[in-house]
DNA sequence: GTTCTAGAAC
DNA sequence: GTTCTAGAAC
C-alpha cells in the first residue's frame, strides 16, 4: 500500500469544513507512506465503569460517522484491547456497520474499507513491521490529566519514558475537561518516539461512572460524556496528524470569555486598562462551536451560496441574508477581508466601516422601492456572537417569527445596537473601540420596552402582540 | 447563533 | 395545569 513516490501529496487544495461534528481537513500534505494511525483503548469500561454494553455501541456510532466524515482521507484507527472478549463485545456492537476480513486472530483485524484495525498489543513487534505504524496513542486519563491511571496508560507511559507528566503539566498547567482531549507531543529524543514512531500521545478525559470516585456520573450524562470523549479524540487525532494545533476546549472557552470581557466601545464607560489582556489569537481546526465561524465561509466564498443567502457581494463586500430574521427585512453587511469583533477596529478601518455603511444605504435603497413602508436601522451589535465583523440592516417592524427572546430584543431596542454612525464617530475620535462587558450584559436583562411608545411588558409574547398594532 | 429543557411564574 | 424564561449544550 506504501508508494514508492513518497511525499506526494493527495492534493494541495486546503480547506476546512465540517461534517457530523468532525473537523475535516482536506487535501492536507499526508505523506503516503506515512499514513496518520492513531491507537487507542476503549474509554470508561475499566476505571470508569461504563457498562461495556453501552459503551461499546457510543463507541461504534463515533467511529462510523468519524469514517463517513474523512472517506477520501487516508489513515487508520487502531483498536486496542487486550481482552479478547472486550474485543468481540466490539465486533458484536458494530453489526454490519463493516465487513471484518475474518474470524478474530490474535493480533490484526482488518476491516473492509481498511480504516479500523483492532489489536491486542500497541506495541507489537509483529504488528509494527506493517506500514501502520501508530503515530499517535491515545490514553485515558482524569481531570488531572495523570498519565498513568489505566493498565494501557500505564503500558505507554512507562515506555514513554518519565519526564512525560512534566510534559503534561507544561502543556496544561490547567485541570482536564470532561470529554475533552489534550495531545501531548514527544520529544525527537524520547525512546518511544525513536524506536516506535509515536508522535504524540492524546490523554483523553473519559467519564467515570464508579461510585468509589467522587466525580461518578449518572448513565446519561455518562454516555453523553463519553460520545464527546471519542470525538473529542478523533478531532485531536485529525488536527495534529494535519499539523495543525488542537486547543481543548476549556482553554477555547476561557480565551473567548477572556475575549468577551476585554471589549467596551467607548460610547458608555472606557473598560480598566487592567482587563485588555491580549490574547494571541491562533488558527484552529475547530469541532464543536463552528457556527460562530460560518460568516467567514460567506466571506472567502460568497459565490458558492445562491441568492437567497448571499444578497450580493463584489471584492470587499459581502452581504447575506440573516439565517434567523429578526424582522421582515434582515440583513448582514460584511468586509470580506477577515476583521473578528468591532473591538479589533482601528482609526485605519473607518474606510472599512464607512463602505459598509455605503453598502447598506444602498441595500435599504433597494428595500425600500419594494416596501416604502418599511424603516431600517444600521448597526452592530456590542457583543456579537459570530466571529466575523457583521453591521447589521434590520428593518424596524420586528415582525418576525425568530425574535424569540428578550436577548434577541434587547439586542436590537438597547445601546446594545451601536449605529454605525456612532461607530465611525468613536473610531474617528479615539481610533480604537472598547467594549464594556458587564454595561452590554446588564443592557441585554434588562426590562422589555417597546422600542416605538416606550411602553413596558412582563414577557416576550406580550410585547410582540403590541408591537404587531404599531406595524399594522 | 439555535435548541433543549428544568423549573419559575402564573 | 400551562406558559415562559434562562442557562446549558451544541
Amino acid at each position: 500500500m506504501a508508494s514508492s513516490d513518497g511525499e506526494k501529496p493527495i492534493s494541495t487544495r486546503e480547506n476546512t469544513e465540517t461534517n457530523a461534528g468532525f473537523s475535516v481537513v482536506k487535501g492536507k500534505r499526508i505523506k503516503l507512506n506515512d499514513p496518520a494511525t492513531l491507537a487507542f483503548p476503549p474509554l470508561s469500561i475499566g476505571l470508569g465503569k461504563v457498562p461495556i454494553e453501552e459503551a461499546m455501541p457510543i463507541l461504534c456510532k463515533v467511529i462510523k460517522e468519524f469514517i463517513d466524515s474523512h472517506k477520501d482521507q487516508r489513515y487508520f484507527l487502531v483498536l486496542v484491547e487486550e481482552d479478547h472478549e472486550i474485543l468481540e463485545y466490539f465486533r458484536q456492537a458494530s453489526g454490519n456497520l463493516w465487513t471484518f476480513k475474518s474470524e478474530m486472530p490474535d493480533h490484526c483485524e482488518l476491516t473492509r474499507d481498511e480504516r479500523l484495525l483492532l489489536r491486542k498489543d500497541v506495541f507489537d513487534d509483529q504488528a509494527m513491521e506493517d506500514d501502520r505504524k501508530c503515530r499517535f496513542i491515545a490514553c485515558e486519563t482524569t481531570w488531572r490529566l495523570k498519565p498513568d491511571v489505566t493498565p494501557f496508560s500505564r503500558k505507554v507511559y512507562k515506555a514513554a519514558g518519565s519526564d512525560l507528566a512534566k510534559r503534561i503539566k507544561e502543556a496544561y498547567p490547567q485541570p482536564g475537561a470532561l470529554g475533552e482531549a489534550y495531545p501531548v507531543s514527544l520529544p525527537p529524543e524520547s525512546n518511544i518516539r525513536k524506536n516506535k514512531g509515536i508522535e504524540q500521545i492524546i490523554y483523553v478525559v473519559a467519564p467515570n461512572m464508579n461510585p468509589a470516585r467522587s466525580d461518578h456520573l449518572p448513565l446519561d450524562e455518562a454516555k453523553k460524556s463519553l460520545t464527546k470523549s471519542y470525538q473529542s479524540m478523533l478531532n485531536a487525532f485529525w488536527s495534529v496528524a494535519n499539523d495543525n494545533d488542537y486547543s481543548p476546549s476549556n482553554s477555547l472557552v476561557t480565551e473567548h470569555n477572556e475575549k468577551k470581557r476585554k471589549s467596551s466601545v467607548e460610547i458608555p464607560v472606557a473598560a480598566a486598562k487592567s482587563s485588555q489582556i491580549h490574547q494571541p489569537r491562533n488558527e484552529r481546526s475547530l469541532y464543536s462551536n463552528d457556527w460562530s465561524r460560518v460568516l467567514w465561509e460567506y466571506c472567502s466564498n460568497p459565490e458558492a451560496f445562491p441568492s437567497d443567502i448571499v444578497y450580493h457581494y463584489d471584492d470587499d463586500v459581502v452581504i447575506t441574508w440573516d439565517k434567523f430574521p429578526k424582522a421582515q427585512k434582515h440583513l448582514l453587511v460584511m468586509p470580506r477581508r477577515r476583521i473578528e469583533y468591532i473591538d479589533d477596529l482601528k482609526k485605519s478601518d473607518i474606510d472599512t466601516i464607512e463602505l459598509l455603511k455605503k453598502k447598506g444605504q444602498w441595500v435599504i435603497d433597494r428595500l425600500k422601492e419594494e416596501n416604502a413602508k418599511l424603516d431600517f436601522r444600521m448597526g452592530f451589535h456590542a457583543m456579537p456572537s459570530m466571529r466575523q465583523l457583521h453591521m447589521h440592516v434590520i428593518s424596524q417592524d420586528f415582525n418576525a417569527p425568530a425574535l424569540k427572546t428578550k436577548r434577541h430584543w434587547n439586542s436590537f431596542t438597547t445601546f446594545f445596537f451601536i449605529p454605525v454612525d456612532n461607530l465611525l464617530d468613536v473610531l474617528r475620535g479615539k481610533g480604537e473601540v472598547t467594549i464594556d462587558n458587564e454595561y452590554y450584559n446588564r443592557l441585554l436583562k434588562g426590562r422589555l420596552r417597546c422600542h416605538r411608545c416606550e411602553k413596558e411588558f412582563k414577557t416576550m409574547p406580550m410585547l410582540k402582540d403590541h408591537i404587531r398594532l404599531h406595524w399594522e
